[in-house]
RNA sequence: GCGCCCGUAGCUCAGUGGAUAGAGCGCUUGCCUCCGGAGCAAGAAGUCGCAUGUUCGAAUCAUGCCGGGCGCGCCA
């Protein structure tokens, strides 16, 4: 009954939910149900440790009653299981309740563990190169508030798709064109010369710093000294999302979308133009031409180019996005902040017009980020004018911090981040919560190595928490795993505690974790689960001593397992953050 | 007016069809002879904005309202 799903390197639990699948094909003669059963942790212990509604899906193909197929279902699936199933029960209005053997569970913390910090490494249903474009500030200005939340972002979605098995191409758009160049160097000029800004130019206080920085300001074509201060504004952008964990394949130049690149006779521009207009999407009216975006649902159609000859910003990016596309990579992925949703239907227009697969671009809309202290709303600097600088909140509370928060919610809903909060270097902080779970493990782990016994307590000792372990976690197993704990000799082996179970449990889960983030394109996730991790570790931490005096040779190795293999899930985890997992504190 | 996002515990937010809705902070009460107390445990706290509908089953899906944020340029 093995299938080729069954490949050897799938996780613990991917192998379960094939043997699964195999049940419902034995239940229902072989047809497949629409949608594939879940097979979770259930909510509450005492419903053992998965819960498959697998039953419920079927009344239709078997023609019976939920009940009834989930009899007929634990029958087939303890044929399959044999001895990695200690029970299973059918409950409620047809679920289907599994609880796993020791003799499974320890197979399963094996594999973890040899796994280490790939334990997680995906196989996406289809591999597929993205291109993915984010923060792509305006290079007028340092990376601000909302910069710092599309580069936390970002990047940790760039992180998350590879560990899921997808190549990415990280890349940040420099608007290095049009009128905002002019209106930058113009304003770098006046305070170079000491004095105003025009109307609508930049004011905050770096333009006088970096035009302070550009030799002869003052005298220079106002052309030379734009093209100067974007080039170190660009550098300094590039410092400051290094600093804070970002960093980009290629920083591309709106500006060379204008102009032939080398051997070329046209610029991408006007070879974009080319090939909207050979899919007749484009039309001139009153001197301007538009783009027909209205074809593929947008509100009005977009003009390309003036009616006075210059193009618009549009049209460089309708240029960038089949760059893109012949670049060949098999999805485009734009980060955009909150002030651009309304640029989204122009732009899949845009890549529909090019001959683009609309399902091959996503464009992602990050919402703002409100920024308080003691629950004032904040401002924080003139450094980045009317804006709040990136490295401004670096400064304030850390990269850890700043990225942990910025992660730790959905990219769609907006963010209130209140400083004092998250400056707070203790465990009321998620962030360092985590950590410290982290460096706590790394320590019992070298301790361990190190062959060192304490002499504190015995695995008697945690004798009161195995009982409140029990009535949580076996009323349906008659308490044979959890009342072994820790008296039973253990030549043959110690069942596991519930802490253990729970724990090992947790770590199983976090393939799903990734895959279920990566496809959601939501990091957060990983930053949920993280902190739930860290509460489990918690828990067996003080209810299974590992190191001490009285532990049995066999549950310490198990436990040491778990330590290690725990430690590598959050720097995993952490890492997908760009958090540090650090060894000590 | 139209479009997008959001509305879940006092606060900040998880949870996109399953069983009794969760976490962190804050609050109350306990726990330092104990592998890292930057910790642990217990507790109080919710009409999941409102209404109707779909479903065996809805915080989750649909429709309509209400409230908040943002956007609707031949600006970028």
């Amino acid at each position: 009954m093995a299938t080729v799903t069954d490949a050897p390197t799938a996780p613990p639990l991917q192998r379960l939910r094939d043997l699964l699948d195999d049940a419902v094909l034995a239940v229902t003669g072989g047809e497949r149900p629409p949608s594939s059963p879940a097979l979770d942790r259930p909510k509450q212990a005492a419903h053992g440790d998965f819960a498959t509604n697998a039953a419920m899906m079927l009344p239709k193909i078997v023609g019976a009653a939920p009940p009834m197929i989930a009899e007929r279902l634990s029958v087939a699936l303890t044929e399959h299981l044999g001895g990695d199933l200690d029970d299973v029960s059918v409950a409620g209005p047809g679920f289907l309740n599994l609880r796993m053997s020791d003799r499974w569970l320890d197979a399963a913390l094996a594999e973890v563990e040899a796994a280490g910090r790939s334990f997680a490494t995906g196989t996406p249903g289809t591999r597929e190169s993205i291109h993915l474009e984010f923060v792509s500030n305006n290079p007028t200005g340092p990376v601000h508030i909302g910069g710092a939340r599309g580069a936390a972002f970002g990047s940790a979605l760039a992180s998350l798709l590879e560990l899921h098995g997808h190549p990415v191409h990280r890349e940040y758009y420099v608007n290095d064109f049009g009128n905002q160049v002019q209106l930058f160097g113009a304003s770098l000029q006046a305070r170079a010369r000491g004095e105003e800004v025009p109307e609508d130019g930049y004011r905050g206080d770096y333009v006088a710093e970096v035009a302070a920085r550009i030799p002869d300001a003052a005298t220079r074509s106002v052309d030379e000294v734009a093209t100067e201060g974007i080039a170190l504004m660009v550098a300094q952008q590039r410092a400051s999302l290094e600093r804070f964990r970002t960093t980009f394949d290629r920083w591309f130049s709106e500006r060379s979308l204008h102009a032939p690149a080398d051997g070329a006779t046209s610029s991408p521009v006007d070879d974009a133009f080319a090939v909207l207009a050979e899919q007749g999407r484009t039309y001139e009216q009153e001197g301007a031409l538009y783009l027909r975006t209205t074809d593929s649902g947008d509100d009005k159609d977009r003009v390309l180019v003036r009616s006075d000859g210059r193009p618009t910003y549009f049209a460089s990016d309708v240029a960038y996005h089949h760059d893109k596309r012949t670049r060949g990579f098999a999805r485009v992925i734009d980060v955009l902040g909150a002030d651009h949703h309304g640029y989204v239907a122009r732009v899949e227009a845009a890549f529909e017009a090019l001959g683009g697969d609309r399902d091959a671009i996503e464009l992602l809309i990050t919402q703002f980020v409100n920024l308080f202290e003691n629950g004032e709303r904040a401002k924080m600097s003139k450094r980045a004018g009317e804006f709040v600088a990136l490295d401004d909140l670096v400064d304030d509370i850390g990269v850890d911090a700043a990225r942990w928060y910025l992660l730790a919610r959905s990219h769609d809903t907006t963010i209130d981040l209140d400083l004092a909060d998250a400056r707070e270097q203790s465990a009321e902080n998620p962030v360092y919560y985590v950590q410290y779970a982290h460096a706590r493990i790394r320590s019992i782990l070298q301790r361990g190595r190190d062959g060192e016994v304490t002499g504190a307590r015995t695995g008697e000792g945690a004798g009161d928490d195995e009982g409140s372990a029990d009535a949580v976690g076996a009323t349906d197993g008659v308490g044979d795993a959890a009342t072994a704990g820790g008296g039973d000799g253990a030549t043959t082996g110690s069942a596991y505690v519930a802490a253990e179970r729970e724990l090992l449990l947790a770590l199983l889960a976090w393939p799903d974790e990734v895959a279920e983030a990566a496809t959601r394109r939501a990091p957060h996730r990983i930053a949920t689960y993280l902190l739930a991790l860290a509460r489990q570790y918690s828990a067996f931490y003080r209810d299974c001593p590992v190191l001490a005096e009285g532990v049995p040779a066999d549950v310490r190795a198990r436990r040491l397992s778990l330590c290690s293999a725990t430690a590598d899930v959050i720097a995993a985890g952490l890492g997908v953050l760009g958090v540090d997992a650090p060894e000590r504190m």
